[in-house]
DNA sequence: GCGGATCAC
DNA sequence: TATGGTGATCCGC
C-alpha cells in the first residue's frame, strides 16, 4: 500500500499522524458536550492536549481514530461530489429548494410562546444540595463516565460524557460521587409540580429538561412571557432550591438554543418576529441546533456551511449530498422554524424496549451465555413494567474494538419472557460467534422493537392499543371508559380478542418449541440450550437447559429461573475476586462504598431508573 | 426489513 | 489500567 516508503524524509514518524488528521481527531475526542456552558474561560488547546494525551494508544483511541478518517473520507467524497454537482445545471433543484422554502415560509407561526426549561448542571446541584461543602469543590456525578458536573469542574475542561481517569488528569482534586437516580428522579418531580402550574400539559424532555407552551398563563395574568418565566425560575429556586436557566421563542426549537445562551440561572428570549428570528439564525453555529452533531457539523464545515445563515446560499447542493430529510432540516434551521405543539410524553408512543450493559472484555462462549441470559432477564423486566412484547427482537455487541454489531430476528410471535428473549437471541449470538473466530466482547444487550402492548384495557379489534392516557394531575381517572355504546360494544370485543389472543399464543408457543428444537444451531456441547422438549399437546412443561451450566432443567420459571441465578451467583463469586482489586478509592471517604455485586449476576448493581420521570 | 451510524441526554 | 445506557431516526442496501 504505502509506496512513499522509499522517501523517508519527507514523511512523519509512524506514531505522529498528518496535521489535518490529528487536529480532527483531537476536536472528536474533546466529546459531544463542547458546546455546553461554563467553559468559556477554559483553555481547549491545552486540554484536548491531556484529552489525546490520556487516550492515546489505547482501545477506544484507536477506535475513534478510525472514525475519524472514515469521517475524513466520507468528507472527500461528499466535496467531490458537490464539484462534481457545480458544474451541472442546477436550475430544477434550486427551484425546487426555493419552492420548499416558500411553502414552509407560509407556516410560520409566531403567535405561541414557547419555552425550553433546562436545569443547571442537575445531578450536580442535587447533591450539592445534600452536601454544601461540595459547592466549594470541583465534583462530578458518574463513575466510569461522567454524566454531570459542576461549574468548578467544568472550568478545568471537565465534562459530561467523559471518562473519569480523563477527567481526573485535567482535575486531580476532582470529587467523583456514585449516582443517584432515585434522588434526581425525586427531585424533578419537585420542579416538575411547579412546571404543571405554568402549563398542565408541558412536555419532558428528560429528566431535567422541558418544554412548555405558556402562551395561555401569560393571557391569562396578564403578563409578558419574560416575566412569567422570571417568576417560575424565582419559584423553582426558592421551593426546590435547584437553580434552572431557560430558553423563550415562538417554536421549541429556538426555545431549546436560547435556553443555553444565559445558563446557568439565567433566561434569554428571541423575539416572536421573522425579521428578529432570521437575524438571530443567521450567525448561529449550526452545532448548537439540537440534532446536528460533531459528524453533521463537519460535514456542512466542509462545504462552507458554518452559521444558519450559510445554508441558503448551499441550498442547491444539500439534498443532493445529504438528502431530503437533512434538506428539510436545514431549511427550518435556517429559517428558523420549530414545532409550536408541546404536549405530554405520555402522548408519545414508545417504539422499542432496551438493555445492554458494558464488562470487562470477555472471549469465552460460556460467559457470552451468561451475559445474554443476564440481558434477557433485565429486558424482561422491562418489558413487563412497559407493559409490551417485541415482535423484533435484536442482539447488539461490542466488540473489544469498540465495534458495534448488531442482528435482528422476528420470532414467530412477540415475546416477553427471558427465556424466549434468551431462545431467540442465542442463534444470532452462536451465528456471530462463527463469523468472528475468536470474537471478545465488553458489550451486550437486547432491544424488543415492532411492539405489542400487553395492556388487556386498550386492546382493540387489531390488537393495537390505545395510548394510556396521560395522567396529568393526582385526580386523573385513566381507566375509566368513555360511555358510549360504541366504545361498550368495543370493550367487550376487546375481551373476546384477548381471549382469543391468548389460546393463540399458547399454540404459538407449542410450535416455536418445536421449531426451535428441531433448527437451533449448537455449539461444542451436543446439548440445545433452550426448550429440548418434544412439543407434546398440552399438559407437559418444556424442559430447559441451564444457559450457564448446561445441565437439562426441569422446569417451572420459577425453578428455573431460580436455577439460573443459582449458577450465576457461582460464577459471581469467581469474578469478584478479580473485580475487587480495581476499586479505586475515587470517592471521597465519607461516602466510600464497596463496589458490590448485585445478588443475581455478574454485573454491578446499577438499579436502571429509566425514564423514571415520566411516570 | 436489516444493519450501520448519528444524535440527545 | 481505564471511555455509559436508553431511545429515536435516517440512510443505503
Amino acid at each position: 500500500m504505502d509506496t512513499t516508503g522509499e522517501k523517508p524524509d519527507s514523511r512523519p514518524t509512524p506514531e505522529s499522524v498528518p496535521e489535518g488528521e490529528n487536529d480532527t481527531l483531537k476536536y472528536q475526542l474533546l466529546g459531544p458536550s463542547l458546546t455546553k456552558a461554563g467553559q468559556d474561560s477554559v483553555d481547549q488547546q491545552k486540554v484536548s492536549e491531556i484529552i489525546y494525551n490520556a487516550s492515546k494508544g489505547s482501545k477506544f483511541f484507536n477506535h475513534e481514530q478510525d472514525r475519524d478518517r472514515n469521517l475524513t473520507i466520507k468528507i472527500e467524497r461528499i466535496l467531490k461530489e458537490k464539484a462534481r454537482l457545480e458544474r451541472l445545471d442546477l436550475s430544477h433543484e434550486l427551484r425546487r429548494a426555493d419552492e420548499y422554502l416558500a411553502e414552509l415560509e407560509m407556516s410560520r407561526d409566531l403567535s405561541q410562546h414557547v419555552i425550553h426549561v433546562d436545569c443547571d448542571a442537575f445531578f450536580a446541584a442535587v447533591e450539592e444540595l445534600d452536601r454544601p461543602e461540595l459547592k466549594t469543590v470541583p465534583m462530578a456525578v458518574g463513575k466510569g463516565v461522567l454524566t454531570t458536573c459542576n461549574y468548578l469542574a467544568r472550568k478545568f475542561g471537565v465534562r459530561s460524557g467523559m471518562a473519569s481517569f480523563v477527567a481526573k488528569k485535567l482535575c486531580p482534586q476532582l470529587v467523583l460521587l456514585p449516582q443517584n437516580y432515585e434522588k434526581y428522579t425525586e427531585k424533578a418531580k419537585e420542579i416538575r409540580a411547579i412546571l404543571a402550574e405554568y402549563d398542565p400539559l408541558f412536555e419532558s424532555a428528560s429528566i431535567d429538561e422541558a418544554y412548555l407552551n405558556i402562551t395561555a398563563y401569560c393571557d391569562q395574568n396578564q403578563l409578558e412571557p419574560e416575566e412569567a418565566v422570571q417568576r417560575m425560575r424565582a419559584e423553582i429556586l426558592e421551593k426546590t432550591k435547584v437553580s434552572v436557566s431557560a430558553g423563550i421563542a415562538a417554536n421549541a426549537k429556538i426555545a431549546k438554543i436560547a435556553s443555553n445562551i444565559n445558563k446557568p440561572k439565567g433566561q434569554f428570549k428571541v423575539p416572536s418576529e421573522r425579521e428578529a428570528i432570521m437575524e438571530f439564525m443567521r450567525d448561529l453555529p449550526v452545532r448548537k441546533v439540537n440534532g446536528v452533531g460533531r459528524v453533521f457539523e463537519r460535514e456542512l464545515e466542509s462545504i462552507g456551511v458554518k452559521k444558519c445563515g450559510d445554508i441558503y446560499s448551499h441550498r442547491v447542493f444539500l439534498t443532493k449530498l445529504f438528502g431530503e430529510k437533512a434538506f428539510q432540516f436545514l431549511a427550518q434551521c435556517y429559517l428558523g422554524l420549530g414545532r409550536t405543539k408541546i404536549e405530554p410524553v405520555e402522548n408519545h408512543e414508545r417504539k422499542s424496549v432496551s438493555t445492554e450493559s458494558t464488562f470487562h472484555e470477555i472471549g469465552d462462549k460460556e460467559e457470552f451465555r451468561a451475559k445474554l441470559w443476564w440481558a434477557a432477564q433485565e429486558l424482561e423486566k422491562d418489558l413487563a413494567r412497559t407493559q409490551f412484547k417485541g415482535r423484533t427482537l435484536a442482539l447488539k455487541v461490542k466488540l473489544h474494538t469498540f465495534e458495534v454489531l448488531t442482528r435482528q430476528t422476528a420470532p414467530s410471535r412477540p415475546v416477553s419472557l427471558a427465556k424466549d428473549l434468551y431462545s431467540f437471541a442465542l442463534p444470532m449470538l452462536t451465528k456471530l460467534e462463527k463469523e468472528i473466530p475468536g470474537m471478545k466482547l465488553r458489550l451486550l444487550g437486547l432491544r424488543c422493537s415492532n411492539l405489542v402492548s400487553t395492556q388487556k384495557a386498550g386492546i382493540n379489534f387489531f390488537g393495537v392499543v390505545a395510548q394510556p392516557k396521560a395522567a396529568a394531575g393526582p385526580t386523573s381517572e385513566p381507566t375509566s371508559a368513555p360511555a358510549s355504546d360504541v366504545n361498550a360494544d368495543r370493550e367487550i370485543c376487546a375481551e373476546e380478542a384477548f381471549e382469543t389472543a391468548a389460546r393463540q399464543e399458547l399454540q404459538d408457543e407449542m410450535n416455536d418449541l418445536e421449531q426451535l428444537s428441531q433448527e437451533t444451531p449448537e455449539t461444542s456441547t451436543s446439548r440445545k440450550p433452550g426448550p429440548s422438549a418434544v412439543p407434546e399437546p398440552v399438559a407437559e412443561p418444556p424442559m430447559w437447559d441451564c444457559p450457564i451450566c448446561i445441565r437439562p432443567q426441569i422446569a417451572d420459571d420459577r425453578m428455573f429461573n431460580e436455577h439460573v441465578d443459582f449458577c450465576l451467583s457461582r460464577q459471581t463469586i469467581r469474578q469478584v475476586v478479580q473485580d475487587t482489586s480495581d476499586d479505586t478509592p475515587t470517592i471521597p471517604p465519607s461516602t466510600k462504598k464497596r463496589k458490590h455485586t448485585s445478588p443475581s449476576g455478574v454485573h454491578e448493581a446499577d438499579p436502571k431508573q429509566k425514564r423514571l420521570f415520566f411516570q
